[in-house]
DNA sequence: CACCCGATTATCT
DNA sequence: GATAATCGGGTGT
């Protein structure tokens, strides 16, 4: 396994959501190692996707999206949840961004555990505002380098696993409703819904 | 399982 | 004042 660096997220943001499935975040967080497997995302293009953070233009909210890509856009989710994407566009575009909806606890499941305060198992990291609390991902990650330097990064995915991936609505949004743009692993109990 | 709703705050109208 | 890339607890079927 490779860490993801900026030649993979300076691609279509589309195409590194897909690949996104099945790769690895890693948080080093408390003296200890957190490791989450990305079993779905989400799509966020820039002014050309209503849907997006990015569509009306930078501000202060949204402008690691229109940053450097392989960087972290954190955002408050209904002002109580953090959300945690990665930023990946071509070089062609203004904005773009994954958000990833959802992971399977690989390793340091039970400090996961304490983090969300939650007695049922399947719920620890089966959301995109789930898993960042159940990692101890903040705001503290807006704008961050996804590298070992920052104490958070991706890695590449375990070639001898096969799965497939499933394409949907995105969830949750108002505009443009009819893009594809979600992606899941198929059949994976991780995912947020099934 | 389905639907409903309150929590809590930055951003936008 | 309304909305939002959400979540968990409640009630009812």
């Amino acid at each position: 396994m490779s860490i993801l660096d900026q030649f993979f997220f300076d691609r279509n943001t589309l195409t590194v959501a897909q690949d996104l499935i099945g790769c690895y975040v890693v948080h080093h967080y408390n003296g200890h190692k957190l490791i989450g497997k990305i079993v779905e995302t989400e799509a966020y293009l820039g002014l050309d996707d209503p849907a997006s953070h990015a569509y009306r233009g930078k501000t202060n909210r949204n402008a690691p999206m229109f940053g450097p890509v392989g960087h972290a856009y954190v955002y408050l989710s209904y002002g109580m949840h953090y959300c945690f994407n990665t930023v990946a566009r071509e070089s062609s575009k203004a904005a773009g961004g994954v958000l990833i909806r959802a992971v399977e606890p690989i390793e340091g499941i039970e400090l996961m555990k304490e983090n969300r305060k939650i007695s049922c198992p399947i719920r620890i990291t089966n959301g995109p505002g789930k898993f960042t609390q159940a990692m101890g991902i903040t705001m503290n990650h807006k704008g961050v380098k996804l590298d070992p330097s920052s104490n958070i990064y991706l890695l590449s995915k375990d070639i001898s696993q096969s799965f497939q991936i499933e394409a949907s609505r995105r969830i949750g949004i108002s505009q443009a409703q009819d893009a594809l743009w979600r992606f899941c692993e198929q059949g994976n109990k991780w995912v947020s819904r099934r």
